[in-house]
DNA sequence: ATGGCAGGGCACCCCTGA
């Protein structure tokens, strides 16, 4: 089994590239997928359903929307959280595979004084208490998405220019560290990896070719999949293509 | 300290992202 995440920054703009990437990796069993940016009436259902997979969608013009695509049928697809009343279509879960799959889209907060800030907080709190349930109805879980939160310095090219800021404020660090005190494992982490691995990288001053990223997608998995995790990574290749998403896959491979 | 790039919307400037 193998499972990623990948904010596309519109699917409209990335749906080629997100079929390319599915067929380039075969034994992927399910990908997640934020900022689709797109009403469900225009979601390109038939496309993906017409290259092989299935799909499960929730959107809403210009902001949000999450979908996951699977190679096998999606079971209990859940839209958006149920304990938290948000319009922002931000959350999509189904079971595939036999792991329940989230797939989240968590607000970026935008600025420590900002009203976004207080709200991605909450939404943050409503994500720890969901978690808590689903957990315990499903002990092979993942909660894949963009979490607008580097968890570490080391996840971040240069601390002095973000410190003070959204992705890495010692509140937002709680809340991951907070998923973790649930039992849940940074896929990535749980192996040796190369120094300054970033997911998203600034379209702005070359700072792909910098390599001035951040670490902000991530897969959070239970005991019972971290017991079969063999292999974490992120897939640079797509965030080199034209047109690129500013985020690239992150992925996790497990025992069947 | 600021803005820089990209996507989208009733729209040729503004908002949001991270």
């Amino acid at each position: 089994m193998r499972f990623a995440t990948w904010n596309v920054n519109s699917l409209k703009v990335r749906q080629q590239q997100v079929l390319d990437w599915l067929a380039a990796n075969p034994d992927l069993t399910a990908l997640a997928l934020q900022e689709t940016k797109m009403e469900d009436s225009v979601f390109p259902q038939a496309e993906i359903e017409a290259a092989g997979y299935h799909v499960a969608f929730i959107g809403q013009k210009t902001y949000n929307g999450v979908a996951i695509i699977s190679r096998q049928p999606l079971t209990d697809i859940q839209y958006n959280l149920p304990n938290f009343d948000d319009p922002q279509k931000r959350v999509i879960a189904a079971t595939v595979a036999g792991v329940r799959f989230i797939c989240a889209y968590i607000p970026n907060g935008q600025s420590l004084d900002s009203d976004k800030y207080p709200y991605k907080l909450a939404w943050l709190e409503a994500m720890n208490a969901y978690l808590i349930d689903e957990i315990a109805r499903h002990p092979k879980l993942i909660l894949a998405g963009d979490y607008n939160i580097a968890p570490e310095d080391r996840d971040v090219h240069d601390i002095t220019k973000w410190a003070g800021g959204v992705l890495v404020s010692p509140a937002e660090r709680a809340a991951f560290a907070g998923m973790i005190a649930l039992g849940l494992t940074d896929a990535f982490r749980n192996f040796e990896q190369a120094e300054k691995s970033f997911s998203w990288w600034d379209y702005r001053g070359f700072s792909f070719k910098k390599n001035a990223g951040l670490r902000i997608d991530h897969l959070l998995i239970t005991p019972d999949l971290t017991r079969k995790l063999t292999a974490s990574g992120i897939d640079i290749e797509p965030r080199k293509h034209e047109r690129p998403s500013d985020h690239t896959p992150v992925w996790a491979s497990f025992t069947d």
